[in-house]
DNA sequence: TTAATTTGTGCAATCGATTGCACAAATGCA
DNA sequence: TGCATTTGTGCAATCGATTGCACAAATTAA
């Protein structure tokens, strides 16, 4: 068996209070008996136990991470690994540990989080999206229990968050296809139980808008499902109604779908922006302009906010935006 | 607060002990006992503080996993998430909770390790790649702490693990383009760190040798990077010697920058074979034949040798082989 | 009817830390 | 020198469960 406080109690004779206080570094321990005591840790390989620890202090420093179902492209999309790194770097850094699970079965991620949280297994809780009336977030507010949404959710007050500016970045580009001549562009959006969806589609109307380009509702694809075939499908219900000169997206995969259906059809070019910038969107022929969301950081400044919110720091804000790019490839050239 | 052990049993007016066996579903509880508890428990909504029981039972019922920070295709092949799933979904079953940590800087997951075994905070590990002289497996034999690898490691004795049979996969691929009439054919594989990279070769050259085909070690590119670029590089590199009527490669990505580097010089098809079936392959131009490695099932079946392990039951094995199949896309027609 | 066994429950120690409080020794101040 | 204050350490309770052992009551056997 390990060593516990008591052997390094007994090995440096003094007490093993006196051992917890050198190692939570109080000041009130004199500099010999920090000594006397940091040798016999170091002597016996000393490490304290976190258990023993969490149930002294009625906090594990451990996050629970509510990885969705219904994403049908956690495999196709690194978009969740991204996150979860970005997460797992800012916890490291002050010495959190994090715990997922997943379930293929609908709507039972709230069975992991009631049993995290009643069992006290964690301390706050990262959201990695926010549906439409997410029972997730329902009872987590109803228990005052610490928590961030990764995607901006329906109701802000009260709740921490962190999220592209969906509507700038969806302006931004279609902003620039004006720019450089288009006039007919088609949207092909996903599901409106998120507000990423209704955020980028708005983005697209306010551009157009603008620039005095009539709205058509037909060239206007909504709640399309994130897989290519969804694309690929809506694409080609775009094309039955007319050929448009650029189609924006709210997904590269939906982005992949709908390129092939412009390369079975269609001889003429069309401009096509993804968003999320997967990695393989430069592999796509033609190579694909994208919109980068950084994950990574999305997921750094959700673990920033819990774990602020954890130590009881004053938070100066409820709430990160996180900057987009648009990356522009030959699909936009 | 919320209610413990000792507010179940005021409320039920029996002890606590008799509380924690009604739990733990003792057979020496009487009926009524039991009743009584159960109602108790229901109007107190009580659930057992798993700190608490993780204190008095020492095991946490927490499986660590270690993700390496070498795989640069950590974002771009879903392998680790698909991993990761499967291991969710067999911990799940069995009641075990997982953690994960995943850091930039190189060699930093023996940290973790170190830092989760030391102070008890996990039952056992799962790394999710196996390198050559691996400083984790190293530390974890030595220490006696319970772990499974996936990928089969240098020294499969007393180790636990789980793997494709990457010796047959490849030769099957191999051998059905032979049988194609393919006789110039062309490998790209990754670093010889993994034996997966090893396996892979060995099941070209089988193929080769046994329908009489010389192996020409200008047409094998080795210790290849799990890039795009890389590929295509090792492609170039090959294309510079003598074109080969088909190309196998270890991994999708590689073979991504490889078909980049056919398409780009030469006019006649190339057969190219990927490995992993990333979800990508089918919409690259042509569709990329791929070998399945079915990573979920990798994941499943890690957790299962582990939990089996940390239950202490009499494993009838100390590995799992899952099985590979070959996708036949245009990229081989 | 009595002794032996079985059944059901509680006591108290334990897991390995943390921390409020008490108190002796050392120091400061007049 | 004498008293007040500061400094450093230990005692013992606590966090919330589990479990070996003891033992009374109920049951069975003789």
């Amino acid at each position: 068996m390990s060593a516990t406080i008591k052997d390094v109690a007994r090995i440096a004779k003094v007490s093993p209070s006196t051992v917890s206080r050198v190692i939570a570094d109080s000041p009130r321990i004199s500099k010999e008996t920090k000594l006397k005591v940091e040798q016999a840790i170091k002597e016996l390989n000393y490490h304290p136990n976190i258990i023993a620890r969490s149930l002294a202090n009625r906090s594990t420093k451990i996050i629970g991470l509510i990885i969705p179902n219904t994403s049908e492209d956690l495999f196709k999309n690194p978009f969740f690994i991204q996150i979860m790194t970005g997460i797992s770097i800012y916890a490291q850094k002050k010495g959190y540990y994090i715990m997922y699970s997943y379930s293929k079965k609908e709507n039972e991620e709230i069975k992991f989080l009631k049993n995290y949280s009643n069992s006290k297994l964690v301390d706050g809780f990262i959201l990695l999206t926010s549906k439409k009336d997410d029972k997730c977030i329902e009872f987590l507010k109803k228990n005052n229990y610490p928590f961030v949404v990764v995607g901006r959710p329906e109701d802000t007050n009260k709740v921490l968050w962190v999220d592209n500016d969906n509507f700038k970045a969806m302006y931004e580009v279609v902003d620039t296809l004006i720019q450089k001549g288009h006039s007919s562009i088609a949207f092909i959006g996903g599901p409106k139980q998120f507000n990423m969806s209704k955020d980028r589609l708005e983005g697209y109307k306010k551009a157009l808008e603008v620039h005095g380009i009539c709205i058509d509702n037909k060239m206007i694809e909504q709640e399309v499902n994130f897989t290519e075939s969804c694309g690929f499908d809506a694409m080609n219900r775009i094309l039955n109604y007319k050929i448009p000169s650029a189609v924006v997206t709210t997904d590269d995969l939906l982005a992949f779908g709908a390129l092939k259906a412009i390369n079975e059809r269609i001889d003429q070019k069309i401009a096509i922006v993804g968003f999320n910038n997967t990695p393989l969107a430069v592999y796509q022929n033609p190579p694909l302009s994208s919109v980068d969301i950084n994950a990574e950081e999305l997921g750094y400044n959700a673990a920033k906010l819990l774990i602020g919110k954890l130590e009881n720091e004053l938070l100066s804000t409820n709430h990160y935006i996180v900057d987009t790019k648009f990356i522009e490839r030959e699909s936009t050239i």
